[in-house]
DNA sequence: ATTATGTTTTGACATGGATCAATTGATCCG
DNA sequence: CGGATCAATTGATCCATGTCAAAACATAAT
């Protein structure tokens, strides 16, 4: 065997080394790892979640037209997805944080669909979507979980639907922010404290908004007394109050 | 073996012989007939599309709540997909046409998450979901198709969140036109006649406006020579016209 | 047929959120 | 550090769409 050859394979086992204490501690397995694998579908999954890719503030992990070819873990960080009009009208589609699943939109015609972008310094996992499918096929539970991620944003979309279509423009705005809180909870933060990663102007392109709005309904929100904010600091005073806002409101 | 096993028995066998005439020469192959299948898997996939159902005017497919167990290929008729707020205010998320696919909002938590309502008398083959994964397990153009119509369904939404948060009124009614029309022109109906068969409120609902807007651009549109309405029938007339409406539109 | 119920159209008016504009405060960068 | 750029807040005004109401029309029920 050449020398060459040699350090090549030394190189591959090590980087398959580091990714499987690294998949062993991660802390975002929800997406790669369902319940109930044996040892070797474990040892199988280390082959599937084979890249990682770090990325900057502004970065595009891919964008609308780029040939698909792999999923996308976040590890760390947070992404906007976000859709672009022949005009030049865009709308952010979705917001992503750490161990949510990114790129399902490029299955469907091979090419995506919409941009991802990093809102700060990121780092994702690349899970090459024909190794997934092969995998699938012969792990059932990771078939299933992966039918469940994509029914998952299916759903997801629907909300916002429901959102964008159905409720004012302040009921929007606290929906928002609860499901920012919830989904932090849901990964061990604080779901009364956080960052918004976004603009006011991102929050308003999701939420079918201007900037302004999103930042009139922050302050009235203030002085309601149910959060506290500070440029993109929110703290949650009152999650009842919050809820109260879309449910309060009659037809 | 007992007579009424082998009653049984029969009875199975003529079902199956029915439908996989049915299946044959079903008009709406395009769900559950992914290409280049060998004669094998195709005798196998007629295990997979087992029971129709027949549904009348205002009859609902499922529920929201529900537990979910099959999905649905619409063979003939109309659906609207709808979900329901707490407070009793719900919003149109999709319409489906005989060729269409219905139901994979209930995979990721295993209960339906909309009401699905036939809008006319409609007949839809029911696929039950266990069996859709083994199948996909064993056959890998249709796990690949599986996934392709998942992923078209998120583009699909996302394209009616750009609608609704991004564009206004006029372009939305035009966009909802075009849409039905190139639907109807895909399977084979003409794109430029056509009985619309939801009332302008339910519309509205999905394009988050009201029934009155709906019918003022109706109005609007066949004042400048743009379409012909009488009632649900609609006759477009100038498929560049309603195409410029939100071309047009600077910003 | 006749009545009852639901759907669509159209007008008059109200309003929530957009738009325009000015100011202040952050953050980036040479 | 200082200027430049970007983000956020707040006020004043406007307008697209919602709301309310009435009439015409269509469909279903008796």
């Amino acid at each position: 065997m050449a020398r060459a050859e040699l350090l090549r394979q030394q190189s591959t086992h090590l980087v398959l080394a580091e990714l499987k204490v690294a998949c062993a501690n991660c802390n975002v397995r929800e997406i790669c790892q369902p319940a109930g694998l044996t040892l070797e579908e474990l040892e199988q999954l280390d082959t599937l979640v084979n890249v990682r890719r770090k990325l900057k503030r502004g970065d595009a992990l891919y964008r609308a037209g780029e040939p698909f070819e792999a999923l996308y873990a976040v590890r760390s960080g947070f992404f906007k997805s976000r859709v672009t009009f022949e005009d030049g009208r865009d709308q952010v589609t979705g917001f992503s944080m750490a161990g949510e699943l990114l790129g399902m939109d490029g299955i469907g015609h091979g090419t995506h669909n919409c941009d991802a972008i990093a809102l700060e310094d990121s780092e994702v996992c690349s899970i090459p979507y024909s190794r997934l499918e092969e995998l699938s096929r012969e792990i059932s539970s990771l078939q299933r979980h992966f039918h469940k991620l994509m029914s998952r944003e299916i759903v997801r979309e629907s909300g916002v639907m429901m959102l964008l279509g159905a409720m004012r423009a302040e009921e929007r705005i606290a929906a928002f922010l609860l499901n920012i809180s919830q989904r932090l909870s849901a990964r061990g933060y604080s779901p009364l404290e956080f960052h918004l990663r976004m603009t006011r102007e991102e929050i308003g392109s999701y939420l079918g908004l201007k900037l302004e709005t999103v930042s009139r309904a922050f302050s009235r929100f203030h002085k309601d007394g149910l959060i506290e904010v500070e440029q993109k600091f929110v703290r949650i005073k009152s999650i009842e109050g919050l809820k109260q806002i879309y449910a309060h409101h009659v037809n």
